[in-house]
DNA sequence: TGATTATCCTATTAAATCTATAGGATTTAA
DNA sequence: TTAAATCCTATAGATTTAATAGGATAATCA
């Protein structure tokens, strides 16, 4: 249950493009130099996060990734479904991968299902509530 | 950020022993038989239990484990530290298992560290309003 | 047009962690 | 004394994560 750090360095590149004044692409170098990741490692979270709508990118001299939309409109919830995968820690309470248990004859009666349950919920209403343009200044 | 079987397993033993009236020791296989999970698995999960004292034990015929404890009074909290480990999805957000980043200067202007302080808050608030008392019929 | 710069893309290696099993030692009850 | 059960350590196998390698492609600019 912890944190990967492909989801901890996309969510600094993330924040550190989202505090960006400059109108113009930045490069992946300048990213990982300021937040300390490894750049062909974060070279290939950027392009996940590109692939999936969250940036654009520009190639060639003068090139690199900028969001392309606005950080209040990025929840934390897709975020974290992108980089992290299902919120939920069992595939039975999950929203968006769902699958049952091969093991639990009756998820409704299973311990386990529904403490998840709780704990998704109360994950879900932070990653509901936050978006990218809350981490910039805190 | 998947819940480990360890910790699936761990629970639902728990949570079979707590739902027993019966005032004697319950078999590992009996256990493993009911919640469709690996004896020798389980073997050493109750182990674990057992040494972090939420659990006793009786060798030999018509031995078993038996609660230590009301399951009101086993918070999910304690289990969860002991069984999957921190509840904090990073190490410097944790309570219990402090750690500093060595990437990030000052914690409290790294994003991911605020706002994983958010989401350890939410799930604590589970864990700690949560007892295996609970966990039996639902 | 050619050199340089930067992203694009796939594959693969290395490391860590998780899951499960093996196999015998020890203790208890009958 | 035998059978039943936990105790204990080590280790194998599987999966996931983290990081790297190396070239392809595209854009800029002189």
């Amino acid at each position: 249950m912890m944190l990967s750090k492909k989801t901890k360095y996309g969510l600094k590149a993330l924040t550190f493009l989202a505090a960006q004044d400059r109108n113009e692409p930045i490069q992946i170098a300048e990213i990982a130099n300021h937040e300390n990741i490894s750049q062909k490692f974060l070279e290939s979270i950027l392009l996940t996060l590109r692939r999936n709508g969250f940036l654009g990118s520009k190639k060639g001299k003068g090139g690199g990734y900028y969001l392309i939309k606005e950080p209040q409109e990025i929840p934390m919830t897709a975020v974290m479904r992108i980089l992290e995968g299902p919120i939920a820690m069992v595939p039975c309470v999950s929203l968006n991968f769902y699958e049952k248990c091969d093991d639990c004859p009756d998820e409704n009666l299973c311990a386990v299902h529904n403490l998840m349950l709780k704990v998704r919920d109360s994950a879900l209403e932070v990653y509901r509530n936050t978006t990218l343009a809350d981490l910039i200044y805190q």
